[in-house]
RNA sequence: GGGGGCAUAGCUCAGUUGGUUAGAGCGCACGCUUCACAUGCGUGAGGUCACAGGUUCGAGUCCUGUUGUCCCCACCA
């Protein structure tokens, strides 16, 4: 047998391992009639990604749940995959052409595509070789990509279906539009924040008198495109103006006042001006009025013609100068600092501006009403449950979704025009002469579609439908849906209407949310704070199951939590034990033909306690990997192997090890062995690595863990009443032990022990342990502590009356003090379980196991104050 | 304005459907070169569970309100 390095060092294997388990295809899902499918889409990452730490703990929790269900005997898939980030990847593809001196359209659609796809052979791989580092179990060789041909089929097909229905259509309408990207962004592409700005008043002349009207403004540019001032109509101070004209200054325009109540009177001046064309507000207002729409600024970002003299200055060279010459006109009333939400866009951060621009849309609110319905009626389920409040939330408000984006990298809109008779052709398959008039003169819409119309197909686009494929009918519709909060409205929801339209049924019965990873003052890690860490310099450090375990331990569903190198090292120092625990048995099995399981093995107490111990783990964390709760299961996983296992039950076994019995010796590794055994199982989702290591060395095993049963709670094995006496032996110990801390006893210095006990067979059993674990040279069993001489320390536990023999060790004085004190606790623990019972609610209401587990208390806590009092009145004679 | 989170030990956080004496890690104190591990072992100190009411036999947990704090959405031109 080899042997095991005596450090853990996850470099030496984690590499390995990961190769060997993609040689033998473990990852691979099949379509297996013979079993239960369970089915995760993996959220695609974007091509131009870097992992960061969201991703690692969002690939981590997945794949704890696949490994567990894989384990669980479930034909597994969990499908991996890259998503074309339409506007993310065109805008790096654009700036790196800029540095080589050239724009897209020197190089023309195609060429731009054809580098475009270049790009992402050589650099999308990168992130999946990056989730390989984290252990991800996912099929490999089903990678999808939201542009390959499965998914593209997919999103023509959906597109169609809206389209025939007249849930697509297109129209002039305010959207979104980011100047520096050059295109159309939907809202929720559009982020806010409070930027400092300043609030100008200008002065509109009113026609025909020498009046004027002060209207207020953020963006002073936009007034070359103003139709109208409006007032609220019941504002009196204005009353008298309204539909009078106004004279727009720098344009000369007659624009009128208008009443209309989306003004607040209250605010700034009480007077709005009115810019259809470049504000949602104003746009409404302007539809109701019948104003003109003058659309003055132009895709780039600069005034456009309507602008006069401004023309084809940039939007805020155009403030300035209009500020200007405002204020030598004598217009500018005055100008006021002013923080507002201004809008930028989710990629490039430059400022959005509102804009009146015919684009292609999604009708929302037949596809809304059902996807709100499907997690009312439970047919999907959130995990926690508090974000089914923000989905409703989010789909109860949902407008129209713009879809077309003026960008060459993505989803062609699959529309062509006739240049001859004009007609609008939607369409699966390309289109080569129009249908109605059969001229050959089409053209396809230029627009591409919203990067996220496509993820929207994921959990069915990459089985293959529209097809009926065997994939799609054994996969779909997929288990769990693993990801951020933050991805919600962008893709939770859009993929639960997109499903429940296409393919009848909700895309994934659960979706478990996740917060943040932030940094270690709780700040969310951002490039421009320069405060993420990267996975893998973690990984590289600590290896990939210490990084894993450090982002799951701790952690409640949903919630943010803080990333720290000093969780990663305790969770590195828990695999270490765990290593080192595993060297133990090892060490101690060599020449020893250990038992394969526990059949036929005479258990002592202690092997009954762990294993009971190992039953009782088994069943939490089942139930709570069953719950999504992998932060309790992991807490149970190392709770089990670092308290129970490695500080008691390793210890307790060695004198068994190191005694002179061989069966006796051969018995406890058989246990030592079937409970690391099977706790390596247990924990193998949460640290593949070390586990897969491990499990490789032990006598036993065969094969990889990997494939290995999950274990099983099996209620024989529980023994549920030894163990609890059990306990008790521990509790004797730790008495002992703390004893000897209590009087300064050095720890090396063997102690008698006297013990006052009905416990005698439990005990001598035990021995053995005793003597070992709590320091001791020997135990004598007495019918009082005056056996032990007068200068003793004494405890009472479940148990014993523990009497030690301390010599000059012990102050009497401070041993009345200790005892005194002891006797005022369970004096308290009397009282407190009398009131409750006698409580007649309590006693009436409560469950009988509850009452009787509290006269039990009592009675316990009786017996011990009696010992006490004993004690103390002994020690005062 | 709408929606949501959080408030528990010095720090970071758990706490299942309400049910023993509220837990963990780190930190702290004291003591240990005990033959798997100092990436370790033993023993301990440390909490009016933000506040005020309510429901209940019983509340960290459920309800109402208050305060503080954070996030999302909408938005005042």
């Amino acid at each position: 047998m080899k042997e095991m390095q005596t450090t853990y060092d996850p470099r030496a294997f984690e590499d390995r391992i990961y190769a060997e388990w993609e040689k033998k295809g473990y990852f691979k899902a099949k379509i297996d009639p013979a079993k239960v499918p369970f089915t995760v889409m993996m959220p695609p990452p974007n091509i131009t990604g870097q992992l960061h730490m969201g991703h690692a703990m969002d690939e981590t929790m997945q794949d704890i749940v696949v490994r567990f269900k894989r384990m669980q005997g479930y034909s597994v898939l969990w499908q991996p995959g890259t998503d074309h980030a339409s506007i993310a990847t065109e805008h790096k593809i654009v700036e790196k052409l800029r540095e080589e001196g050239i724009s897209k359209e020197d190089l023309g659609r195609e060429e731009f595509l054809r580098r475009a796809f270049d790009w992402k052979e050589q650099y999308g791989g990168k992130i999946v070789e990056q989730l390989k580092k984290l252990g991800s179990s996912c099929d490999w060789s089903r990678l999808a990509f939201t542009m390959d041909e499965k998914c593209s089929r997919a999103v023509r097909e959906a597109f169609f279906r809206l389209y025939e229905k007249g849930l697509i259509y297109r129209g002039s309408r305010i959207i979104n539009w980011c100047p520096d990207c050059g295109t159309a962004l939907s809202d929720e592409e559009v982020a806010y924040s409070e930027d400092a700005g300043h609030f100008w008043y200008f002065a509109y002349p009113v026609e025909g008198s020498e009046e004027k009207l002060v209207i207020a403004t953020t963006r002073p540019e936009t007034m070359l495109g103003d139709t109208a001032v409006a007032v609220h109509p019941g504002d009196a101070r204005y009353a008298s103006l309204v539909g009078k004209n106004l004279i727009l200054p720098l344009v000369g325009r007659k624009i009128p006042v208008v009443a209309d109540e989306y003004v607040d009177p209250e605010f700034g001046t009480g007077a709005v001006k009115i810019t259809p064309a470049h504000d949602p507000n104003d746009f409404e207002v302007g539809l109701r009025h019948n104003l003109p729409m003058i659309r003055v600024l132009a895709d780039d970002g600069t005034v456009n013609e309507e602008g006069g003299k401004f023309a084809g200055l940039d939007r805020y060279e155009a403030r300035k100068q209009i500020v200007a010459e405002m204020d030598s006109l004598g217009l500018l009333v005055k100008v006021e600092a002013h923080t507002h939400n201004v809008g930028h866009c989710h990629r490039c951060n430059a400022t959005v501006e509102p804009i009146v621009s015919k684009q292609w849309f999604v009708r929302m609110a037949p596809l809304a009403k059902p996807a709100i319905d499907a997690v009312m009626k439970s047919k999907t389920k959130f995990t926690p449950d508090r974000f089914a409040k923000i989905y409703y939330n989010w789909l109860e408000n949902i407008r129209d979704w713009c879809i077309s984006r003026q960008l060459w990298w993505g989803h062609r809109i699959p529309v062509w025009y006739c240049e001859d008779c004009g007609a609008e052709i939607c369409s699966r398959e390309d289109v080569a002469v129009c249908p109605k008039c059969g001229s050959a003169h089409l053209r396809q819409e230029e627009d591409v579609l919203d990067t996220w119309f496509s993820s929207a197909l994921w959990p069915f686009s990459t089985l293959g439908w529209p097809e009926e494929t065997p994939e799609y009918s054994y996969f779909y519709p997929t288990d769990v849906l693993v990801t951020g909060y933050d991805i919600i409205p962008f893709w939770v929801m859009r993929m639960m209407f997109s499903g429940i339209r296409y393919t009848g049924k909700v895309p994934f019965r659960d979706v478990l949310i996740h917060g943040l990873v932030r940094d270690e003052q709780g700040r969310k890690m951002s490039k421009s704070l320069g405060n993420g860490i990267d996975p893998l310099v973690v990984i590289a450090k600590y290896g990939a199951d210490s990084l894993r375990l450090s982002l799951v331990t701790g952690v409640a569903p949903g919630n943010d939590t803080r990333f720290t190198e000093a969780k990663v090292e305790s969770a590195r120092n828990f695999i270490n034990k765990i290593w080192n625990a595993s060297r133990f048995v090892l060490m101690n099995a060599k020449g020893v033909d250990v038992p394969k399981d526990l059949a036929g093995i005479r258990l002592t107490p202690a092997d009954r306690w762990i294993i009971s111990r190992l039953m009782a783990t088994v069943r939490e964390v089942t139930l709570a990997l069953g719950k999504y709760d992998l932060g309790i299961a992991a807490d149970k996983l190392i709770d089990f192997a670092w308290d129970d296992f490695c500080d008691w039950y390793v210890e307790l076994s060695k004198p068994a090890l190191y005694g002179n019995d061989p069966e006796r010796k051969r018995a406890t590794l058989g246990v030592l062995n079937y409970v690391l055994e099977n706790y390596l199982k247990l924990l193998h989702p949460f640290a593949p690595f070390v586990t897969e290591e491990i499990y490789g060395y032990l006598p036993n095993t065969e094969g990889s863990i990997m494939v290995a049963d999950y274990p099983r709670y099996n209620s024989k094995l529980a023994y549920r009443q030894e163990a609890k006496a059990f306990e008790g032996v521990i509790d004797l110990i730790k008495a002992v032990r703390a004893m000897k801390v209590e009087v300064n006893c050095p720890p090396a210095k063997k102690v008698r022990l006297f013990l006052v006990t009905e416990a005698r067979r439990l005990i001598s059993v035990n021995r053995g342990s005793i003597l070992r674990l709590a320091g001791a040279s020997e135990i004598e069993f007495v019918e009082s502590g005056a056996a032990a001489g007068e200068k003793t320390v004494s405890k009472v536990t479940e148990i014993a009356h523990v009497f030690v023999p301390l010599g000059e060790l012990v102050d009497i004085e401070k041993e009345k003090e200790r005892l005194a004190k002891e006797l005022a606790r369970v004096t308290v623990e009397i009282a407190r379980a009398e009131a409750k019972l006698a409580n007649e609610g309590f006693v009436a209401k409560a469950p009988k196991k509850l009452v009787d587990d509290e006269k039990a208390k009592k009675e316990k806590y009786l017996e011990m104050q009696k010992k006490l009092e004993e004690q103390l009145r002994l020690l005062s004679d």
